[in-house]
DNA sequence: AGAGAATATACCTGTCAAGGAATATTCCGC
DNA sequence: GCGGAATATTCCTTGACAGGTATATTCTCT
């Protein structure tokens, strides 16, 4: 999870993934699209490649890479135990505002 | 999009996140809880706001931090697209490596 | 085996962001 | 207005990381 966001977190990393998810490319396709170096797009993938995020397929001497559907379905997971609580949250955050005006008056000995 | 990932990508900010998402809290509670300095959650709160992850509400000199819902549907929103797309994938990817194999040798007039 | 294409790695450099410590700010009760 | 609590901001230093360039690696074809 944290190593899925940090990997997501660089822009041309992002890029990447947004084209990946049109179709598998090869490494030099991305580098020409996105206007990158091929050396720059080796080491993002290898970023992307160990976060689980793509895989590598080699074919001659090119290598397809793809997006895996994991890493994905782990952030959806992560993502609905929020989707979950957001209701809640706004009815607590008055109960939390309210609790914490009357911790604070109560610290002082305020009796009206 | 890119700011909520790059917020959350720093593993103290993401733990305050999931420290939130329980309840509302005042900075001083988050640094005790993570152990941090005042400062730095500060500093971190500071981000996190700037992405639009949290909210505060003044209560005497204390300031609570709450989650704001909109990103996380924004980032539901970007995963969709990527849930959908997740079985053609994978039927594509064996199309893409046979098309690429197959120009490789059409690009060497390899007739047979 | 040798040439050349496609990709990966190594090394260097500069930048940016996070932590630490001190200080400024804001708010309350008296 | 003053003292003290809670929080924000500033300044400094350091480490990680991304880009640039050169080079190594891997594969294919002849």
């Amino acid at each position: 999870m944290q190593n899925t966001l940090s990997a997501l977190a660089e822009p041309n990393r992002l890029q990447i993934i947004e084209l990946l998810r049109r179709r598998p490319l090869a490494v030099g396709e991305i580098a020409v699209r996105l206007r990158l170096r091929q050396p720059q797009v080796s080491k993002h993938l290898r970023v992307l490649s160990d976060a689980g995020l793509v895989e590598v397929h080699p074919v001659a001497q090119q290598r397809i890479y793809s997006l895996r559907a994991e890493p994905f379905n782990e952030l959806d997971a992560w993502l609905e135990r929020y989707r979950r609580t957001v209701d809640e949250r706004f009815d607590r955050l008055d109960d939390i505002l309210r609790e914490q005006k009357a911790k604070g008056e109560k610290d002082h000995g305020h009796s009206k």
